[in-house]
DNA sequence: GTGAAAGCGCTAACAT
DNA sequence: ATGTTAGCGCTTTCAC
């Protein structure tokens, strides 16, 4: 049953019927009980006899009574919600950590508020600030920048933890990781074990301009392989759309003798691809091309792309697990390290001595044509 | 500052510090001013003097003061959020979508609470209750069931908009659609002018099994240019990958005679370039394959994609702001139609009287090998 | 087992 | 311009 309060003319005369919403207030009156007793039978606390719990029941189901998660959240200074901050929500892999934080946080009574920073360290502390308004029960980040803001939050309110990223100099906010590194070394293994010896690397560029775990494992796994490494293979860029392209123009362009590029991102795979294709290279006859992140496209492809899957929505799910359920166990040996696994399709082959179409093993042959 | 208001142990013997939060009475002692004084400098609402308001800022801005979206939310009755009610957020139209109610939410400075309904009317239905109890301002919704609830939900709590979708006898509901209908006709003139005439299309089956707009849209068009249709070229299927797969492998295997597909959505297409491949049909030349949503992968296909773009992130901005802003303007007019686009690439080719590989016109011949 | 009462942090009259 | 006060809807002692 709906009580109209107040029905109040707006300046466009348009009449507004404002309707109070029924209370706990309402339902104990109706069900001729206390108003702590309508709490107990709601809240599952304390103990009600069977029969006045019915008659709370019912009495509910007649006035339509809502309990108002505003009230309860007040008094138990909580919101019942946690927030997730992602750069885009439209990102493939952050919409999987999207899903796994949703499968989790349901199991757990939570609700999500969701926002995207767009890679915008102002725009993530102004959410994160928000964030902290609500009085969220914790917030789960892919974090883009500003270890200050992070460090602040964490003190200040509700507890944090980091999902697919880490900030520099935060070592006491635990995250969830998979294993990059562990992944990149998979891949180079396979390409140099295919006999390709020059490969183009294309990676994110970070913020504060260091090589990032991905460059890293690339240049290790290399040098524990005894390939020796041109400087001007390893490209970085932006993550964006068209710095991508531009970065794998510029990489493939540059250097024709390149037999196989490491693309360490889905948006760097797209652009090699694209890149590849404009260049009027085969693939994977002239190039070789493989990714980090099996994105749905990378079957759809043709050829279907070699990608090391990285398990995003167990890292959304255990991140929420971890910030909700084992609280206590938060931040004990470091961050957690999922695993990845290779996905061989078709876009890499075994390098032989001479190959077609002019791109020898000699010197490089600048390429034209974009 | 943080205050400690109690050291409580946990069974496990952990020590817990709970910091009792700075409140607006804090930071009024502080400043030396009434509690009202604070909140008009927060809220924004009447009028303080330069000075007095510079004392208080200052005051929170020591004391780390973050005024609590709970009490103002309680006493406004209102959370100064709305909720987000998707089938998927991997779905790349889902997510763009969220991607626009994230963007004009945010002008609107309110968040966002999302959730993924998974096409299951209870799940949805619990999903929805939960806003209700959160209090939110609003929902926007890609319904999948149960208009029976909708309905209540309506009439109970916030205002409720559709988006991308409606549920049949809910007219009442405001909703900001794409012009599906439109979208399919373009896509069947199209093929038909290039000289098709057996197409397939390949569709989501609705819930309640009426046809739907794409369908109709598809039949109407057809009868419209005097192409004669056989029953058995209309495939419905679940919206889940191996249903969309099957559907496509039970066309296309079904009817060799078929010059051209049109998948109704992202995953039909999907479905449709994979069979195509298993089959061995080469796209275009033996089978001309379009579709509705211009995904990203749709560019990296190859040959990439024909396909209607529907405005996915508009749908979400407007849908926000028919919901937060123009809520008199609502439900004037019906649904709001938003166009379509088509992206016409290389998936579809001109059909020639006889083609190659054994695909010739005549009778349909079973195809196997898959 | 149940009710009365005291807040949780905030806003909005209403006074001054 | 600013302080006082009364709730918003709920949970939780504390009596009974």
């Amino acid at each position: 049953m709906i009580e109209i309060a107040a029905v109040t003319r707006t300046r466009d005369g348009h009449e507004v019927a404002q309707a109070r919403s029924t209370t706990i207030k309402d339902v104990a009156a109706a069900a001729g009980v206390g108003i702590a007793t309508v709490s107990r039978v709601f809240s599952g606390t304390g103990s009600v006899s069977a029969a006045t719990r019915e008659r709370v029941l019912a009495a509910a189901r007649e006035l339509d009574y809502r309990p108002s998660a505003l009230g309860r959240g007040l008094k138990l200074r909580r919101s019942g919600g946690i927030g997730l901050i992602v750069p885009d929500v439209t990102d493939p892999f952050c919409a999987e950590v999207l899903a796994g934080v949703l499968a989790c946080a349901r199991t757990l009574g939570e609700h999500v508020i969701v926002d995207a920073a767009h890679g915008d360290p102002a725009r993530e502390a102004e959410i994160l600030d928000r964030l902290v308004e609500q009085r969220v029960d914790g917030v789960i980040a892919l974090p883009a920048g500003e270890a200050a803001d992070w460090r602040a939050a964490a003190r200040v309110c509700s507890s944090v933890v980091f999902a697919d990223r880490v900030l520099p100099g935060l070592p006491e906010i635990p995250s969830i990781l998979a294993d990059d590194a562990g992944g990149v070394r998979s891949l180079v293994e396979y390409l140099v074990g295919l006999g390709h010896r020059r490969v183009g690397f294309l990676g994110a560029a970070a913020p504060g301009g260091s090589p990032g775990v991905r460059e890293r494992a690339f240049r290790g796994t290399l040098a524990q392989l005894g390939v020796p490494l041109d400087e001007d293979l390893v490209v970085a860029a932006r993550p964006a759309r068209d710095a991508a392209y531009a970065a794998a123009a510029g990489l493939l362009q540059r250097r024709a003798d390149v037999t196989a590029v490491l693309a360490a991102g889905h948006l760097l795979g797209e652009a090699a691809v694209l890149v590849a294709r404009e260049l009027d290279l085969r693939v994977p006859a002239d190039v070789s091309i493989a990714m980090v992140d099996d994105v749905a496209w990378a079957e759809l492809c043709d050829p279907p792309l070699t990608a090391v899957a990285r398990p995003a929505r167990d890292i959304g799910y255990r991140a929420c697990e971890l910030l909700l359920r084992d609280r206590a166990r938060r931040g004990r040996g470091g961050p957690v390290l999922l695993p990845t696994e290779l996905v061989v399709r078709g876009s890499c082959a075994a390098l032989r001595v001479s190959r077609s179409s002019g791109r020898s093993a000699g010197r490089p042959s600048p390429r034209h044509g974009l």
